[in-house]
DNA sequence: CCGTGCGTGTACTGTTTAGTATACAGTCAT
DNA sequence: ATGACTGTATACTAAACAGTACACGCACGG
């Protein structure tokens, strides 16, 4: 029953509410494709996180990050876990490797592997 | 149901037993802590692979590599996904950057955060 | 022939996941 | 004071997950 991630969603959609209209618990239901009052527990984290499906949709309706939502929820998007399930034991030893690198490390890894060098 | 899950630690398990006794599918269901009926039901591939902490146990009792195992049931330890978890948006990017990566430039980049100079 | 160990077949079960359906109460404008 | 919105409370559920319990049949040694 994350309670951080349903108060994350509530504070953006009232952003959104505030900026202009459409964003009330019910459309933004709507938009998602399921019932108001499930929304409503979500936000509240009076239930635990939706499917990883429900959650994309959301972070697509919001305009929000979908990782940065599945992460709240304690997720890893699918695509991620078909990387890491295809050489294990390569990104096993990497991702334990830079557990505690300062982002600005993690930056630096990720600039130096797009300008691919290899 | 995954096929490949359970017949590679068929393989296994029947190599242990070649190598010396106390592996048959009865004492590893019993070091497991499952019933032998289960084993032998995943080992056909007849169910779906079992809970992470049951595979680690399982690992454990054949000697094999956890991270490889979960990989073969699709899934991905809660500790690596605890770390991404914490930093969504910088190991998101990190990998899929490192997607399509060769596999010793997997290496380079582990090699060169280990010798850490940052 | 009998018991011990081997793998398997069948039936069943508690728990979790991921929601639905419907009714209810407050507010605001007309 | 009614209609059109808000959000919420309550009750329920189909399907998947993660196994258990127990009986069965086969082989092999003593």
């Amino acid at each position: 029953m994350s309670k951080a991630f349903g108060k994350y969603l509530r504070g953006r959609r009232e952003l959104r509410q505030k900026e202009g209209a459409g964003f009330s618990l019910r459309k933004v239901a709507e938009q998602i494709g399921i019932q108001p009052s499930y929304v409503s527990k979500v936000e509240r984290g009076e239930v635990s996180p939706p499917s990883e499906a429900t959650i994309i949709k959301w972070a697509d309706v919001l305009g929000e990050d979908p990782d940065v939502l599945l992460a709240l929820a304690g997720k890893v998007s699918a695509d991620l876990r078909n990387v890491i399930v295809k050489r294990p034991a390569l990104f096993a030893q990497l991702i334990r490797e830079l557990k505690d690198a300062p982002d600005n490390a993690l930056l630096r890894v990720v600039r130096e592997v797009r300008d691919g060098d290899w």
